[in-house]
DNA sequence: ATCGCGGCGTAATGTCGTAACATAAGCGTC
DNA sequence: GACGCTTATGTTACGACATTACGCCGCGAT
């Protein structure tokens, strides 16, 4: 387990849930595995979740409403990281490709569009679901 | 206003409501807007939605939890679409790059991951908004 | 005719996220 | 130390998004 030593008691207990997790987990899912904590209401994990989002330790999956932890040790960021969801199994692969960060770059660089945030997320099946 | 002849009094409402509208729609807005013409519940806009949806006729934007109207006339599918999503007027510009859908394809081709759809999201300012 | 199917209507419920308010701990400044 | 600032915290209530369960109707195919 990381040391993470910067974190208050609830990013810590909130992250240790996604990192412990095979799958992505909602935030009402993560409040029900840190009720026997003493956390009681979704505010104290949404605020927690903001935090490790900034941080780069976790990610928000969009089309899932749900969290994981960041695949890569201590990322902090880094360009554009896209995720593959199986919907069989739950398990999420993060990757990044420098060409398609590029050609998104170059798109928005054409229309002048100030990008804040992209989303790349591929669903489907793994390849040991899809067998 | 485009045709839609083979749509039923529901999703031609609710596909109308789409057009005209200038930034996605959320399905309660949607539901708003109806009122007046009988619709009540919810439920009622999200199955027009999921057809319209299927047929291509409208997208669903993961980061927003919303909905818009396909940008071209009759796409009815076509690779792989891209929103570029302008927080500041809520305008949703849709494209489409082949070079990013061969990387996306060749990464899952790779890993044995077998697709069933995919959602790029990027968020921002548009042109005008950024100035 | 009747069976199956797709669309429709309604109510209730489930899931996700935030506003508003109050409290407490740390920290620098005067 | 007293003050003000900032950050994390706790609690209640609420708002926003989406689905489950049930039943009805219309229509084409057998």
């Amino acid at each position: 387990m990381t040391a993470h030593a910067d974190l208050t008691r609830n990013q810590s207990l909130v992250l240790d849930r996604l990192e412990k997790a095979e799958a992505p987990l909602s935030a009402y899912a993560i409040l029900d595995q840190l009720r026997e904590e003493g956390l009681r209401a979704p505010l104290q994990v949404y605020r927690a979740l903001d935090k490790l989002l900034d941080m780069g330790l976790a990610h928000r999956l969009e089309s899932l409403n749900a969290f994981v932890a960041c695949a890569r040790p201590n990322c902090h960021a880094s360009g554009l990281i896209a995720f593959a969801i199986c919907e069989k199994c739950g398990q999420v692969a993060e990757f990044s490709d420098d060409i398609v960060h590029e050609r998104l770059h170059d798109w928005a660089h054409r229309e002048g569009f100030v990008v804040s945030r992209t989303t790349m997320e591929i669903r489907g099946s793994c390849r040991a679901c899809a067998a």
